[in-house]
DNA sequence: CTTGACCCTTACCTTACGTGATACCCTATT
DNA sequence: AATAGGGTATCACGTAAGGTAAGGGTCAAG
């Protein structure tokens, strides 16, 4: 009986020796017998009352309740684990509302970094980028420019780059395979539809039935002129006025 | 400027007096000036600046961190959030295992419950029970009974009480019902394997699809005898002692 | 000039220990 | 028997983010 010092207790259920002080001022656990140098021993029941400790506190109960439980026969046990359970589901929760808020900030802050008009021509150099803004001011026009550049920040940088990769790798390479082999057939009507509802997300454009029909039809005449090709690679800002010159002669064509 | 007294702040920003007196002792936001009588005046600025330490910190960052993301511009903000929000994912895992242990032990206790032997008699008076067990033991056995009895303890209570609810309120209701209309249809064979079917489980029994066979047959002879009204109310124990001597029959009816 | 509202600083309390500092105890080896 | 080593004791400070209280100064209105 009564076989084991502090140290062998600690190292026996895992805690540090501070802890066994602790627990034995707070009463929590009180050594069986202290020698008369004022060593503590601690038997067989105290280990076991140590077990049902460390499985509470894994529990995330606090220590003063621990007591309550293990000190008090009458403590209902079922509802304080019950209590206990609401608690923590709560505090999940709450940690989802955070999760949402940082994932809501960061794609908040990666907008902002879209912000940067340099961001819209990435890899295209600084002085080409500028004489393409001013041919395609003069072409369509200051406003056109700023709209069009406008609409592409509100993209977050990660679902650009998906749509973009979505456009040059899948669509145009299998595009072009095809027009060697099935230049009519049905997979070539999908994957233009595909192109050019992806080119409307990327110019802020609602996807209405009508207008993809359109450019369906549109696309079929660009195949044919073999004007698909200048898809692949195209910088943002270049894919945005390139759908607003067909928009614009969608338009003019409903006029009529 | 300055306009903002420790109170107007507080009570502007939903904190306490307390909370701007340890925010400026740490320097996570200073007054913008102090009156000749050390008093604290805040501006628009540090207004603004509370708002956004309060941000973080709704999201459990540490005023530490907040303050080092506030005051380094060079701090790479998305990165700390990625971070933060990793480690609240880490925190939601330990919860949920932490409520997974709360839930086991709460089956356990409630199985533990069920170790009384008076919880399988429940609602039967203790004199009742005794007689009944006595005469129980005398007619199947003492074996017998303790077995039966050990079987049903490592049912929860919850899901005994399930199944008998199962058994009394829907099955049988439903049974008595369709004797007086059809009473040899085919939902009324459904009804008596369910029926069998729970039994087995309260009984200890693994389902094999031969004795459930045996039992729908068995089922309908005590159909036809009217003997299936005894189940209706019928205490666990009973029923774990019923189906014992269908079984027994069961077996001594394959051995010939 | 007083009163009540507001403000200041200092300091102790909370949780569940970690980390020393200082001093005593025990056992084995020299 | 002295000493070295490891074990042990108590005391006390530090942690995070404030709550609460004590004791005293300031300000504007009546």
């Amino acid at each position: 009986m009564d076989n084991y010092s502090v140290k062998k207790l600690s190292k026996l259920a895992g805690v540090s020796v501070r802890t066994l002080h602790l627990y034995d001022k707070m009463g929590l656990l009180k050594p069986s017998v202290r020698t008369e140098a004022r060593y503590r021993l601690y038997g067989e029941k105290e280990l076991l009352r140590l077990q049902q400790i460390l499985f509470y506190r894994e529990l995330d109960f606090p220590l003063k309740e621990i007591g309550a439980i293990l000190d008090d026969p009458a403590f209902d046990i079922v509802q304080a684990l019950e209590g206990h359970k609401k608690a923590l589901l709560a505090r999940r929760e709450r940690i989802n509302t955070l999760v949402g808020t940082i994932e809501k900030t960061l794609v908040t802050l990666k907008n902002n970094t879209m912000l940067q008009v340099e961001d819209l021509y990435e890899g295209i150099s600084p002085e080409k980028v500028q004489a393409w803004r001013t041919e395609a001011m003069a072409k369509w026009g200051k406003e056109t420019v700023l709209e069009a550049e406008e609409n592409l920040r509100s993209f977050s940088k990660e679902e650009m780059d998906g749509l973009k990769t979505e456009l040059n790798d899948n669509i145009t390479a299998r595009l072009t395979a095809l027009m060697h082999t099935d230049p009519k057939g049905p997979e070539v009507q999908e994957l233009i539809a595909r192109r050019y509802q992806i080119i409307l997300r990327l110019t802020g454009g609602q996807i209405k039935m009508e207008k993809l029909e359109y450019f369906r039809k549109l696309g079929e005449l660009y195949v044919e002129d073999n004007r698909y090709t200048p898809v692949n690679g195209m910088p943002s800002m270049e894919l945005a006025l390139f759908i607003k010159e067909a928009t614009d002669h969608y338009v003019s064509e409903q006029k009529k």
